[in-house]
DNA sequence: GATTGGGTATGGTCTGACCATACTGTGGTC
DNA sequence: GACCACAGTATGGTCAGACCATACCCAATC
C-alpha cells in the first residue's frame, strides 16, 4: 500500500490546520471582535475539510473566547468573533482545581497577589470609587451567604477592574468564579460579616484617598480574615 | 442544572451535557491525573448522545488542558486526564493578542506583578537558585536573540517556579510563551544584553541572600531595562 | 401600513462508514 | 523455551450526508 509514491505524513490533526488557518486569517485580514467568521459549510469547502473538523475548531475557539456561536440567520447569526476570557480561564481553574492539579491555597495566593497590586494601582491612579461603594451597598442589603459572596465577589471585581488591567481582571474574575462555592462555605464558617464589611470601607477608603500602601495592607489584612486558615502572609 | 424535569426549549447543547457529565464524574469517582476516561463510542452509547457530541467535548477538555488523546491501543490510548494548563493558557493569550483585545502593556505590566511577588516569595522561602543559575548560564551562551530570549525565558519562569505556586508559575509561563515574538524584537532592539545578564545575576543574589525587598527592586529594574517603552511602574 | 406565512441560511445533532495507529494474542520457527 | 511475523482489534481521526430547530428575510396578503 506505501511507498509507491510519497504520501504526505500528516502531523497535525485536521482541526489544528483549520485552527491555524483561522488564526492566520484573523491576523491577515486585521479580524477583530465583533467580525464575523463564515459559515461552517462555506469554511469547510474552503479549505477542502468535512464539517466535523470545522466544528470542532470552531469549539475549542469558542472555549477560549474568541469567537460565539449563534443559530438561525441573519447578522447576528454565525460565529463572531468576540473577547471572553473570563469564562475560559474559570473553566481552566474549575476543572484543574476539581483535578487536585492546583490547591485552593494557591489560588487565595495569587488572589493575595493579584489584589494587593490592583488596590495599590487604582490608589495611585485615584480611580472612581463608585462600582466600590455599589457592591459595598449591596453586600449590607444580602440576606443570604450566597448574596453576600456575589456582592463581595463584585467588590473584589471591581478592585481589580480599577487597575485598568483587563487582563488581571480576568484573571481576577476568574479565580473568584472557580472559588465561589469555597466562599460561600467561608462565609459561614466565618458567621459574622461585619468585619469583612469594615475591611471593604477600608479598602475603598484608602482607594478614594490615594494611599497605595495602606490600600495594599488594608486588601492584605482583609484576606487574612476571610481564610484565616489558608491565607500565608 | 436544575431538575425541573422536561423542558420543552432545549437550554444546553449536548456536548455541553456531556461537559458536565464528564466534570460530575470526575468529582463523583475521584478521578486524578493519569486515569482513563472511557473510550469515545463507549461514552456515546452511556450518555445517549453521538459520538459527534461526545468528541466536541473532548475537544474542549484538551483544549482546556484536563486531558490528551492518544490513538491506538493499550493502557496509554484514550482519552487520560493530565494537568497542562500551560498551552491552554498561552492559546487564550495569543489569541486575544491577535484579537487586539489584549495589548502588549497589559501583559508585561502583568509579568512585573508576578516576577515582583514571586521573587521576593522564593527569597523569602531562600529557594534553591540552582534552576536560575543554569538558566543564566545558558544565557551568556547563547549565539541568537532567539536563543538569548530562550534562556531567559526559562530563568523567569524558574523564578516563578521558585515561587512555589503552580497557578502562577503557570501564569507566567503563558504569558512568556504568548509574547516570545515581542521578546525578541526587543532584545534585538536593545543591542546590548549585558545588563540583562547583571540584572540577572542581581536578582539570582538576592534570592540567594534571602533579601526578599532587593529581589523585588530588581526584578522592577530589570523589566525597567528590558522594556524600557512599555513599562509602568 | 401591518401582519402573516413560506423560503432559506445558520448552527446542532445524528448515523454510519472508513482510515491510521498501536497494542494483543496467536502461531510458527529456530 | 525464546523469538519473531502476522492477523485481530480497540482506539481516535475524518468524512459524507442527512435531518432538525432557529431566526431572519421577503413577498403576499389583509
Amino acid at each position: 500500500m506505501d511507498g509507491t509514491g510519497w504520501r504526505p505524513i500528516k502531523r497535525t490533526r485536521t482541526f489544528e490546520d483549520v485552527l491555524a488557518q483561522i488564526e492566520r486569517r484573523i491576523a491577515e485580514d486585521g479580524l477583530t471582535v465583533g467580525d464575523r467568521l463564515p459559515a461552517e459549510r462555506q469554511l469547510a469547502e474552503q479549505l477542502g475539510v468535512s464539517r466535523s473538523s470545522v466544528r470542532e475548531a470552531m469549539r475549542v475557539l469558542e472555549t477560549l473566547g474568541v469567537v460565539s456561536s449563534q443559530v438561525g440567520r441573519g447578522p447576528d447569526a454565525g460565529a463572531v468573533l468576540t473577547s471572553r476570557p473570563d469564562s475560559a480561564l474559570s473553566d481552566l481553574l474549575r476543572l484543574h482545581l476539581g483535578l487536585a492539579s492546583l490547591e485552593m491555597r494557591e489560588v487565595i495566593d495569587t488572589r493575595h497577589m493579584i489584589e494587593q497590586w490592583a488596590a495599590a494601582g487604582a490608589a495611585a491612579a485615584r480611580a472612581d470609587t463608585s462600582a466600590l461603594a455599589a457592591a459595598l451597598a449591596g453586600m449590607d442589603a444580602a440576606g443570604s451567604a450566597e448574596e453576600f459572596v456575589e456582592h463581595d465577589t463584585a467588590f473584589h471585581c471591581a478592585l481589580a477592574d480599577a487597575s485598568g488591567n483587563r487582563l488581571v481582571a480576568a484573571i481576577m474574575r476568574s479565580l473568584r468564579d472557580s472559588m465561589r462555592r469555597y466562599s460561600v462555605e467561608a462565609v459561614q464558617r466565618l458567621g459574622d460579616t461585619s468585619i469583612l464589611r469594615s475591611d471593604h470601607v477600608r479598602i475603598l477608603e484608602a482607594v478614594g484617598a490615594g494611599d497605595p500602601d495602606e490600600a495594599a495592607r488594608a486588601v492584605s489584612e482583609h484576606l487574612a480574615h476571610a481564610y484565616p486558615s489558608l491565607f500565608t502572609a
